[in-house]
DNA sequence: CGGGCCTTTGACTGGTTTCAACTTCTGTGG
DNA sequence: CCACAGAAGTTGAAACCAGTCAAAGGCCCG
């Protein structure tokens, strides 16, 4: 049930059996139908989630009700709104899933104790959070400066596996573009090869 | 010279006198003249600065040897590669001095130090990088989901100084924009106000 | 005062969006 | 098991918007 967030955790701080056990008493389970909710707009976001398998989203609705999709997570990755779990305000964000999935959870209340009590721990998800920063840069970086082609290239290659678990209109708002943009230019790639 | 780094430090953990002067004990101060680098491209990145005064950013060269602005740190705000950060590689990235200016800085091994002595410090750095990280995600949010009239008037009151200190090519890259088009977003601006 | 950089403006080009139609695929119910 | 409805993806045409190239004016700095 923790396999993957214990691998996870051994390579980025390596754990005695103990601490494991320790650790593994702050996390419980949860399971998540397709398009089922973790979080909603308007509620605060109370707990951390991990993916051990399947595909997580974070969106905001637009004006016109589009979905403006911020971050995808799958197996082995993150998900949470960290400004809504860090300041306890209502999120402005909904995730849900994308497949089912199975998620590590984490509550605020349990994370707050467990980075007083394990500073491998602490550690941890201080490192996590870097990591995901930088994720984010990256991202930045290719939206300022690459064209579409090139943006869409890197994503297969960051994430290989998303186009046959995400459906394509999903990884369009992604990248902010609208589903028909998104299909020509996976069409001027093909041509290309 | 450290005022308003500490001054950061205390709303964000508070110190006592003592704790304050161990933690300024890890710390230096670094003056950089416009235009001069922090970091190269090539170099491993080993500190992070806390801009006390002054305009720094980090951006890397295109292809064509175009500056593409990733952020900007002004006054209260850190700057580092974080990735040559942690991992010790060189970095793909430039720093340096948008206008002169005033850094406070600490270096790795300082701060691999003080985060193992100083369960402050290490909450101190944990919720800044968690800040910044929620810094990006909403600037994605605003790329992927906005105009280009409504992210500049975002981009505005989030920084609402920064127009008076830099240029406006270097704000267009940060947009990933020609300087002509965020012009014309500009003029486009005032015309309906 | 002069040179060079920055910003603005114009005309033109190219690429993305929009709208609409058509096809394919999937899941559902008869 | 087939029929069908709805969603997803593709394609085309027209409108729109950002990029490019070029030129002119403004401003800062030497």
């Amino acid at each position: 049930m923790f396999e993957r967030y214990f691998q996870h955790f051994n390579e980025t701080v390596p754990l005695t059996a103990a601490e494991q056990e320790f650790i593994k008493s702050y996390l419980t389970v949860k399971k998540l139908r397709k398009r089922q909710y973790l979080l909603q707009e308007g509620d605060v976001c109370n707990c951390v989630a991990f993916v051990e398998k399947g595909v997580m989203r974070l969106y905001r609705l637009g004006d016109d009700g589009a979905e403006n999709i911020i971050v995808f997570a799958t197996d082995g990755y993150f998900i949470t709104d960290l400004y809504s779990f860090i300041t306890n305000e209502p999120s402005g964000y909904h995730i849900d899933a994308v497949e089912d999935s199975e998620l590590v959870i984490i509550t605020r209340s349990a994370s707050d104790e467990l980075r007083k009590l394990s500073a491998k721990y602490q550690e941890f998800i201080f490192l996590k959070t870097s990591e995901a920063y930088i994720q984010l840069e990256r991202r930045i970086t290719s939206v300022i400066s690459l064209s579409l082609e090139d943006r869409y290239k890197e994503l297969l290659t960051n994430f290989p596996d998303i186009i046959h678990r995400v459906p394509q209109h999903m990884i369009a708002s992604y990248m902010g573009l609208t589903p028909e943009t998104l299909s020509r230019v996976r069409k001027r790639i093909t041509i290309q090869n």
